[in-house]
DNA sequence: TCCTCATATTTAAAAATTTCGATATATTTA
DNA sequence: TAAATATATCGAAATTTTTAAATATGAGGA
């Protein structure tokens, strides 16, 4: 079991790494094919599998399963508790003045 | 120098540490001198700085020197601009239906 | 000036992450 | 059933990050 800070480190692991970002941009269009990443990324197929298993332990995406392809989609609801996640940690509690 | 993903990832290494978001939890109730956030972490001082420069590398933490010290706090502006680099990144556009 | 204190930087080692070829698994197609 | 295809996993090497002791810098205070 991990700590919350570790938990929350996990989640962020997603957006700090080049590969990633570029990951979660071709996302953004609608779920993708993991051939479609491969091709798109132009790196190795086991490389882009181990990615997408960090993405999809962090939560921010998910995978569908279709015959011998699986497509990727970004979670919106994960996507909403993320935001909501960072927007605790960066707002300061103001000095009452 | 950096490109667009490069300097995002930077942004959100920020995010994805242990020791570096208790930091930020500590700096959300205001300003802390360094010798404060060696003492709560409970590492060497050498540690503590190596995370320090890695926040204000990202923007997220502010230095501030006063003699001997240098205070640390968190960038309501650089907060908010994380903000929204995270909306951008997680907000899915919606098919038209 | 000399000493002490707070912090940054250097350095080397340890640990974690990333890469990518090889292999395994499962599914579709011939 | 055999071959081809898509993807996951393994394993070793390469790279990056993290740790922490040692040292350097620079600002008071004696």
């Amino acid at each position: 079991m991990l700590s919350e800070y570790e938990e929350q480190a996990k989640i962020f692991k997603a957006f700090c790494d080049e590969k990633r970002l570029q990951v979660l941009e071709l996302l953004k269009g609608g779920e993708k094919c993991a051939c479609v990443l491969v091709e798109s990324l132009g790196i190795p197929q086991s490389s882009l599998s181990y990615h997408m298993k960090i993405l999809c332990d962090s939560g921010i995406v998910e995978s569908r399963e279709d015959g011998k392809w699986t497509h990727y989609s970004i979670s919106k609801k994960r996507g909403a508790y993320v935001l909501e996640l960072l927007k605790k940690i960066v707002d300061v509690n103001d000095e009452p003045s």
